[in-house]
DNA sequence: ACCTGAACACCGTTCAAGT
DNA sequence: ACCTGAACACCGTTCAAGT
């Protein structure tokens, strides 16, 4: 039975520590290899040769190959998350914090496609009833962690008065209006279909002026009618995302 | 090299026919193990096993178990387009019938969760590239057949003076935005996200919300504010999908 | 010309043996 | 106590042999 180092703790034994970093270690290889040479490249015997451990050693901390999908999903949840905490601090108005949101999501699935893929495979199917109990849990706070700083902003914007009270369901509904919307346009965009052949848009450029649709019609203020969606992207991509714009636009 | 026998037809021989009944008892088979054991209960074994043939018989069908996979999705993608064109041809106005396919995608994701997490597969990564060019595009036409019906809703909407004109990006906008807004929330609502312990409506049913407020802010009249969605949806579910609701609600 | 199933390659998982 | 890697089970795919 692993033990379960999610985290780095002070109180660590030398042993322990040992533990932690071989754990790190799988998962640096796990997800290099991923990027590499995609889902069908991501053996066990492949890792296991990387570490320059067998692969007893590897079960040894993850037992089973879904809990190292799990693990990297979990990784790239909290990259994604230290995003959205930008997002959340950013000095400006509610609607613009939200509407960062939206980009940094946006701005993760260009830069990470193979690992937004992953997360969405841990989200569904029986993956994910095939980790343990503990990884689940690490899964479920991490998506409580993401899910509160977006619930933060609208709660946030509520109280300052920017969006009006008198709606049912929010702030959930909002959020959750978002976030599929946000997902749903990643996906399309990950999948193989040809929008450029069906004589259409792109799903990614049409999700941000869509959301703002949606924030319009919830009447968060101040409205996109009021302001240029597309100068406020650059802003806020200059002002929380000048690494990402950077690697974005480089050549690979 | 098997023979593409996607359509029946008048003019086949009988060894054509012979062969297309094959292949139509091939998918039927691997979808019925695919309902009851899952994606990975699905193997090339059980499949010959099932039909009374042997595996390389199955090959010569289907040069690949994602080949199977994707014929799957066709014929699932063809009874949503069923459902899609009940929507397109209801006897109402249009904002009603763009509603009714919202109601068609939900409903189909909750009666069918397997096959549209299998929807989802084929859609994305590489298994896409794994299926014959044939195979492939006959998947492209059929999304566009579905993407067709979208689109046509909503240019029939605008040419009747239901959608004021002078918004970019329309008809595109609104087809991706309800599209993403969909199946999203669709795959939201599969995923173990537990919802619930998260203190979270539910995504189906913000969908329902979010979709009507997304067509309000691109002024899709009558507005929202002017009728109320649930007495709608029940209007629709019982007019269009009789059947459907029946199932969705019948003990299973 | 079509079908068969043994054989192969690959990969996740286990566990007896070694240190 | 920890690590190893041979062995096992399973599954997708191929193809020589059979009819």
């Amino acid at each position: 039975m692993p033990m379960i180092l999610s985290k780095a703790n002070e109180n660590m034994t030398r042993k322990q520590r040992e533990l932690f970093d071989r754990e790190q270690l799988i998962l640096d290889t796990a997800q290099q290899i991923l990027n590499q040479q995609g889902t069908q490249g991501l053996t066990m015997d492949r890792v296991a040769a990387e570490i320059e451990y067998s692969k007893g050693t590897v079960y040894n901390h993850f037992s089973s190959k879904e809990e190292i999908i799990s693990g990297i999903s979990c990784r790239c949840m909290d990259n994604l998350t230290e995003l959205f905490g930008r997002a959340r601090d950013y000095n400006g108005s509610h609607r613009e914090r939200i509407a960062a949101v939206g980009i940094a999501q946006s701005l993760y699935a260009q830069l990470h496609p193979v690992e937004m893929q992953n997360m969405q495979l841990i989200k569904s199917a029986d993956v994910r009833d095939k980790i343990s109990e503990e990884k689940q849990l690490e899964l479920l706070q991490i998506e409580q962690k993401i899910t509160g700083i977006v619930l933060e902003i609208v709660r946030d914007a509520m109280n300052n008065g920017d969006i009006p009270q008198d709606q049912p369901f929010i702030p959930d509904s909002i959020v959750l209006g978002l976030w599929s919307m946000g997902y749903g346009s990643n996906l399309l965009h990950m999948s193989g279909i040809p929008f450029k052949k069906l004589g259409m848009q792109q799903p990614l450029e049409m999700a941000w002026v869509n959301s703002h649709k949606l924030l319009d019609s919830y009447q968060w203020r101040p409205l996109s009618t009021t302001f240029d969606i597309y100068a406020l992207r650059e802003k806020l991509c200059k002002d929380l995302f000048p690494e990402e714009m950077k690697q974005l636009n480089s050549p690979k």
